[in-house]
DNA sequence: ACCTGAACACCGTTCAAGT
DNA sequence: ACCTGAACACCGTTCAAGT
């Protein structure tokens, strides 16, 4: 047990000089503790001893905690912009499903930026969203050139954004509870169905190929309601 | 500003006489609680003083807030199982249209609910799954009547609630942020598709219609995915 | 067996002060 | 202008005690 006056005296620390502290410093600090102790853990005087500086010095630079964690949101949300761009070649299916599993890859690996953008977290602000738009645009373009209206574009690209996030929440939400996603879910045998289909699928998880596979129906599903739509309307 | 001395001794607060506490009543009273001023601000202290009972009494009824918190997150997850039971009549694609609609809304409804299953909350447990199967092996058998597999059928189930999660968990977030769902995201002219796809739509919530509209589009690829296997392999 | 307050180690934030 | 500790109202939890 560690007191908080302890964390302040402890030896070794000294007053820090003027200018030796800035915004970008607490929040990269920030960031490496929450990634080494979970968001949930972050506290002020955590961070304060993480950096090395008096707690109270953290509010010169960000009015509260929630302006931090706002901070914390955006810099996740920039992050994850470069992962938007469509592959230069290959049809609008394979680059959906490209985007779509490189973002679900990088959430994954980032249970951080997951807490963030969708957990408990803060909007990303208006801002933040203006880095998605060059990506979205460039999608969008694939898909109309295919015969789509953007409306029907941004409608698909919605439909797999929703369904990601889903993916995204209730995997970070098994691993948060500790749920080791490959232990099959027992089903009591009245239900013959449900045994059967879930011999080879699970409920505490979506696995790679599962994913996969899911991702490929719901594409091939706008493609050939895009064709349904061309035979109909030629 | 109340202290906690304060809570304890207001006036009119006598000792709770034995067996005058149970964990059905701290429950009763934590969701009410939890409903009125919301999940993150119900602490201990305040669930006792909504209970007219001394902070520490809650502790011989669950171990921690921990335990109390899953008991809710049980409570919440059986408290939605009838609201899976598909439609007794109608096509599988209606009745999954109906389910996940029903499904969305009363999770709108229900902040407390979406926090607890969907946002920072603990798993509400195998026994609680439990309460979803006899509704999912009825969807599942329509769908399996109408030429799907089990697992393709699973499948679909998994994709739509997964999809659902998504929009619950974005509706969330936006309603916690005081974003107003309808206001259009303004777009810079540079990106014409996405202006003119923005037009009659938003990224701050999914409108009624456009969930509506979503849904339709999945499960119509759906069908016609379930159409062409069938054309291939007659 | 059941209910309790005192006590403890935290937390976020304000404020008056140092440099 | 920038950095600080003391102080305050919280919080979750333990523990020894009441009834």
């Amino acid at each position: 047990m560690v007191t908080r006056q302890q964390l302040a005296q402890r030896p070794g620390r000294t007053r820090a000089e003027r200018g030796s502290i800035s915004a970008e410093q607490i929040l990269a600090g920030a960031k490496a503790l929450a990634q080494e102790i979970g968001l949930d853990a972050l506290s002020m005087p955590r961070l304060a001893a993480h950096l090395g500086i008096g707690v109270t010095s953290i509010y010169w630079y960000f009015r509260n905690k929630d302006a931090l964690i706002a901070a914390l949101t955006v810099d996740a949300a920039r992050s994850f912009h470069p992962l938007i761009v469509p592959a230069a070649e290959g049809t609008w299916q394979d680059s959906l499903f490209e985007t779509f599993t490189r973002l679900r890859e990088a959430m994954r690996a980032d249970d951080l930026a997951c807490d963030l953008l969708f957990m408990r977290g803060a909007r990303a602000g208006e801002d933040a969203l203006a880095y998605f738009w060059p990506g979205a645009e460039a999608g969008l373009a694939r898909m109309v050139a295919a015969g789509f209206t953007p409306a029907e574009a941004l409608q698909n690209i919605t439909i797999l954004s929703l369904y990601n996030r889903g993916c995204v929440v209730l995997e970070r939400q098994m691993r948060r509870a500790g749920v080791a996603p490959d232990v099959p879910t027992p089903v009591p045998a009245d239900y013959p169905l449900l045994s059967a289909a879930l011999e080879h699928q699970n409920t505490r998880g979506v696995s790679d190929e599962a994913h996969a596979a899911q991702l490929r129906a719901i594409i091939e599903g706008m493609a050939l309601r895009l064709d349904a739509r061309k035979a109909a309307h030629p």
